[in-house]
DNA sequence: CCTATTTGGTAACAGAACGTAACAAGGCAA
DNA sequence: TTGCCTTGTTACGTTCTGTTACCAAATAGG
């Protein structure tokens, strides 16, 4: 697809600041998720594909400088995660021994929000060609329809796994059913899902969109003719009405 | 809602600020609307359906960082809504508190009424492709109507479920039911259903809310000829009677 | 109490938006 | 090349929505 958002995982044991930096980040066209200590921290990683982890030097139990080491050390995907340390102001030793054990990025607190923004579209820009290839392979979309059917999407075999057994899509169709997975619960209209799907613009009575969508109404609804997965909405465009969850399957290393 | 031109809500207590902003927006093509406290900011959010809020910091009684802090942390429609920050000059800590309340951009005063709406556009624009953060996304709406059936509108999958299940609507039915749903037991005039719904001001004669809310009744109500759930005011326009409770739907991730 | 006027309900209609069958153009493999 | 598959375009039927018109109900005025 053409460009998966980001998604960035705040460890910080105040809740007020993991709140304000997820909607902040989230605000700013990342997705976010916040852990409260290093236990989450891993519950997180395990759950979803995770690009970049802003972590808190100060933490309960174990220090974020601990965690970073051992995310460095072991061997698991998650070895190779960017890494952004939040420092106390000044602190010069925790900076230096940041960069040590393997953090991409410092940032002393208290801290502008702007500028960590800054600094994380720079670390991915930097880790960007390496990371997503790895990244995308073995992660599926899971959603349940509203009928109760569980389907699952490879997003790397490009392969989708209804209630009754694999569908068989085409390209064009796959493309715009993972355009659409991937942002659930959104009216998305033809022109984005033409930019997402084909890379281009609707023009002016451009019907692409909705010829597509009927054929992948007639392979993935229960009932083509009164759909409840893909939604029209009249003068706007079309919604996926599933929840969905990103998960990260079994990969052998 | 696909372009209907913005409506910007201007909070300042100086009504002369408030006065010339809100005719240089008018001239500039947007629509907008003033509030001089908190208070009146709230009414408004009630009665129209706002895309952008300009808020001075410097408001008597509460001031313009709480009120902030308030939408963002509520559970209602507004808590998304954009908001750029009138800041004293050169007052860098308003400004960082300012963005970690949520805001998504702020201007120090005195400033060129230019910048202002080169900043409008630049969020609106910002706000429109992006990805809608996935939060409102399990939200519902639930009452029970007078008769006792329970109902439940699901806002992220815009689907509507009665006690005899699931209720087919259009769309223009379900914006319909969601904004009166969402304002519960109050008047709502003919005008404020269509801006909220359509993004449009009524014409002399209109009688399109007249028109789809027969429809919507004959869809909800028990017996349409005696509504019961959404009731006529006589010279005023339409309530909703029921109670409504938001709730969050449990979300994973 | 009766009538005139205003206001709301709704059927009927027209235009717009959407669903989809049929066709044509292009890509790819045999 | 032929044949198959995919995808965009066109055309037409269906659904949705705003407007108009007419009727009923509520209100006001006598």
């Amino acid at each position: 697809m053409t460009d998966k958002t980001p998604h960035i995982l705040v460890v910080d044991d105040d809740r007020e600041i993991r709140d304000l930096l997820s909607r902040f980040l989230q605000k700013h066209g990342l997705r976010a998720s916040t852990a409260a200590d290093g236990r989450e921290m891993r519950r997180v990683l395990g759950d979803a594909r995770i690009d970049l982890i802003v972590l808190d030097i100060m933490l309960p139990g174990e220090t974020g400088l601990s965690l970073c080491a051992q995310l460095r050390a072991e061997g698991g995907p998650n070895r190779l995660i960017p890494i952004i340390m939040l420092t106390a102001a000044g602190d010069e030793t925790d900076r230096i021994v940041g960069l040590e054990m393997g953090a991409d990025d410092y940032l002393p607190k208290p801290f502008n929000p702007r500028e960590l923004l800054a600094r994380i579209r720079a670390v991915l820009r930097r880790r960007g060609g390496e990371a997503a290839p790895v990244a995308g392979g073995g992660t599926e979309l899971q959603f349940t329809a509203p009928d109760g059917g569980a389907w699952r999407i490879e997003l790397g075999a490009r392969r989708v796994v209804g209630p009754a057994g694999p569908v068989d899509l085409s390209s064009g169709e796959f493309d715009l059913l993972v355009a659409m997975a991937e942002r659930p619960r959104r009216v998305l209209s033809r022109d984005q899902l033409l930019d997402l799907t084909r890379g281009r613009a609707a023009q002016p009575f451009d019907r692409a969109i909705d010829v597509q969508i009927g054929r992948l109404r007639r392979k993935i609804e229960v009932d083509p003719g009164d759909p409840q997965l893909i939604t029209t909405v009249r003068g706007e465009g079309y919604l996926f009405a599933a929840a969905v969850s990103r998960v990260e399957a079994a990969a052998a290393s």
